[in-house]
DNA sequence: ATAGGGTTAG
């Protein structure tokens, strides 16, 4: 094997005459007996050291063929063919390329039986230029039209994610058999264009006269999973069945995984239930059929059982139950099979280890991912993005983003799912110098034209406070999607520019862009935030009638959002009751909202116990009644509430307000005094209560009681009123402010910020977990009820 | 005498 590194080590010099004459080939080769010695025995008759490297290179034993290689005198084409072939089946690709260029160099021209091996070379390492200069050698040589070798070069560029390349060359050959049809639709499936796919694997049924072999039915499967298409791939099982393949194990194979893969799990048990013959792969499709469809405990009785008929398991295996872990709440599973992959030796691996910290960070013990994560020695982009991920379940945003930018340094490329994965760190962080930040980022990163991206972006604008950012960014993208403009017809509703949105919906249309279901949700919220009842209606009513999609959940949920807001409570109550699908919490939640704002307690108990019947835990629930108790001066419920929370273990979210200024950041907790100007901050609070007639928390006796006994701080020292005065304190006289808050703003809150924008003629922006209140000149955007 | 495409995984 010495050879076999030192050429494997010095590509570069392979390319220099002296590196790769054959000769050179065997120097290298300072193995006993002596080359020399032998070249003289094996030499002697050139007809017999040929054969000798034949037959060599046919049992893999490349030291030796190279040996009696370099004992032939002006060793022609085919034997180079054969060495080529011999280092190329065993592995040794870059050896391959080796003599591929010392037959240049010696001057043995290069035939047809070459280049299908030196271009399959060429594609497992990955090398472009060679294989281009390859294919320049090809036509210099005339060997276009060979359809081995035409066959090889379409793999090589769909290999490479150059598709367009692929069909030139696909388009160029005079002939084509099976194997060129058969070559492109899997080229088309390693690209994901499955549509593409299963269009040429229907042109070649009519192109060629004969029937799919096994290896295009695997592809065009293969293709039906990418499409999520389970009726073509019910069709291909059909023509399985008909020309009988379906004896083939792989094929079987690829139909059970197609079935799991489009959500058939009763078909794929099926099928694995007929099959004559099970391979490892079988079973490693079951058990990852199973994951995929969320039966986790059906997964681990497939591994049982292959285990009982003595099945091997492999990695593959051990990764797919993996995945089947890390749906259980408990992360006693996935600690055994971490256990069973170590006693088998199976790591380091990375795959394995990447599926392993993927599953410790979703059953939320991010202290073993990050363990495991470090030990990586190869980490590829998957590793990352699921540590990424794992910071996320987990809520650690800063760490998130941390790693993000650790990948810049990596000769890495962030992909769609790292992006997607991030920038909700930068949305729920709501900071928006951060958002800049990840934007700018986004831009040198070349993402600035991807749409699925750059969506993320708009989104991740609206979020953070600025829908006039977001807009820029929307206008000058080069091609928006549905998504791009459903996000930003939400960035307009949560900001409460409700008539904005709705114009957005229409230029949409006007675009000729068909809405989905999703548009409706922007739409209706928009509708709700502004209170536009009989636009919302209109709406709802439109999306059944125009575009025949039946209302779901998310949309009445809209709409009672919309009731809560301007009808009475009753009426909403009976919306609620009509409504064709079963409520849920979301839509009690709403009526409970819609109840404390028009105080009608009996009407909100209901809504809680509706709540409570689906979801015992519900933290917001326990807050808003116990809060309008207070109000009512029901002390007696106010108590009973909070001692049923701490019964079930639950707290009220510390509440937190966030404001930036010159890109400097600064957090407030309610009555914070850890901020280095918190004395002045207070006393201008004071000051701002005062001259907006503010009644006065220390002394007036509708407070005391309600506040003191609680323990609870005054609403004049609430975060957001901390940092909004922080804010106006720090920053230039007619700038706007920009507060970010994590729990729902309160009354008092709200009434003083109306009068404090009026006050100090500054406009101030509060957002919360669902809208944006938009405080200027006395008023609020709202329109008081949120 | 030599050749091309191919099932499972994060």
């Amino acid at each position: 094997m010495a050879t076999l590194l030192v050429l494997a080590a010095r590509p570069a010099r392979a390319t220099t005459a002296a590196a790769c004459a054959p000769q050179n080939l065997a120097a290298a080769t300072s193995k006993e007996p002596p080359p020399r010695l032998r070249s003289k025995s094996s030499g002697a008759h050139g007809s017999s050291s040929k054969s000798l490297v034949l037959s060599l290179a046919a049992d893999g034993r490349m030291d030796e063929a190279v040996e009696a290689f370099a004992a032939v005198r002006g060793p022609d084409a085919f034997l180079h063919n054969i060495m080529i072939r011999g280092f190329a089946d065993a592995g040794l690709t870059t050896d391959a390329l080796a003599v591929y260029r010392a037959m240049l160099v010696a001057g043995a021209r290069p035939d047809r039986f070459t280049f299908p091996v030196v271009v399959k070379c060429c594609a497992r390492l990955q090398s472009l230029g060679e294989g281009r200069a390859a294919h320049a050698t090809v036509i210099k040589l005339g060997l276009e039209h060979d359809v081995y070798t035409g066959n090889s070069l379409v793999a090589f560029y769909a290999k490479l994610g150059l598709v367009e390349d692929a069909e030139r060359v696909f388009d160029g050959m005079p002939v084509r058999d099976i194997v060129t049809w058969n070559t492109m639709v899997d080229g088309y499936v390693a690209n994901r264009l499955g549509a593409l796919a299963l269009a040429c694997f229907q042109e070649m049924h009519d192109a060629l006269e004969v029937q799919h072999d096994s290896v295009g039915i695997i592809a065009a499967l293969s293709a039906c999973c990418l499409e999520f298409s389970l009726r073509q791939g019910r069709e291909i099982h059909g023509y399985v069945i008909r020309h009988g393949l379906e004896q083939e194990v792989k094929v079987g194979t690829s139909l059970l995984d197609m079935y799991c893969k489009c959500g058939e799990v009763a078909s794929a048990e099926s099928l694995f239930a007929s099959m004559p013959l099970r391979t490892v792969v079988t079973w490693n499709c079951m058990i990852g059929g199973y994951a995929l469809n969320e039966q986790p405990d059906n997964a681990f009785d497939c591994f049982m059982q292959m285990r009982t008929e003595g099945l091997q398991v492999e990695v593959v295996t051990a990764i797919n139950l993996l995945a089947a872990c890390a749906q259980n709440e408990s992360s006693l599973y996935g600690r055994s099979v971490h256990g069973y992959v170590v006693r088998r030796q199976f790591l380091p691996h990375v795959v394995l280890e990447t599926a392993l910290l993927e599953m410790y960070g979703k059953v939320g013990k991010v202290e073993s991912s990050e363990k495991i994560f470090g030990r990586i020695t190869n980490k590829t982009l998957v590793s990352w993005n699921n540590m990424i991920a794992a910071y996320m379940y987990k809520e650690m945003y800063m760490e998130a983003i941390t790693l993000f930018l650790e990948i810049l340094n990596q000769p890495l490329y962030p992909d769609y799912f790292t992006m997607s994965t991030v920038v909700p760190a930068y949305v729920l962080l709501g900071s928006l110098r951060q958002c800049r930040q990840m934007h700018s980022y986004i831009i040198r990163l070349g993402y600035g034209d991807n749409t699925l991206i750059m969506n993320a972006v708009l989104h991740m604008y609206a979020r953070s406070g600025d829908v006039a950012d977001s807009r820029e960014i929307f206008d000058k993208m080069v091609s928006k999607d549905v998504i791009s403009w459903n996000t930003m017809i939400m960035g307009y509703a949560i900001h409460g520019q409700g008539y904005t949105a709705l114009e957005m919906f229409d230029e949409m249309k006007y675009n000729g862009l068909q809405p989905n279901e999703s548009t409706f949700v922007s739409v209706l919220t928009a509708c709700s935030v502004s209170g536009l009842v009989d636009e919302g209606w209109m709406h709802f009513n439109l999306m059944l009638q125009d575009y025949g999609m039946i209302p779901q959940i998310e949309h009445y949920g809209c709409m009672t959002d919309l009731l809560g807001r301007e009808g009475d409570l009753r009426e909403v109550l009976q919306f609620i009751e009509n409504m064709p699908i079963d409520p849920t919490s979301r839509i009690w939640g709403s009526l409970l909202t819609a109840s404390r704002n028009r105080n009608d307690i009996d009407i909100a108990e209901y809504a809680a116990e509706m709540i409570f019947q689906l979801e015992h835990d519900n933290t917001g629930c326990y807050v808003v009644l116990s809060s309008m108790y207070a109000d009512a001066g029901r002390w007696e419920d106010v108590e009973r509430v909070r001692s049923l929370m701490n019964e079930k273990g639950l707290r009220k979210t510390d509440a937190r307000s966030h404001v930036e200024l010159h890109g400097m950041a600064c957090s407030f907790v309610n009555g914070d005094m850890s901020h280095s100007q918190s004395k002045t901050i207070h006393e201008v609070c004071n000051i701002l209560s005062r001259k907006i007639g503010e009644a006065d928390f220390q002394s007036n006796q509708s407070y005391p009681i309600s506040f003191a006994s609680r323990r609870t701080t005054m609403p004049n020292k609430h975060s957001v009123r901390l940092a909004v005065v922080f804010g106006l304190i720090s920053s230039e006289v007619g700038s706007p402010i920009l507060v970010k808050k994590n729990v729902r703003i309160c009354n008092h809150c709200h009434q003083a910020l109306k009068l404090i924008s009026k006050y100090s003629g500054r406009r101030i922006v509060v957002g919360d977990t669902k809208i944006y209140h938009e405080f200027s000149d006395g008023s609020c955007c709202c329109g008081d009820y949120w």
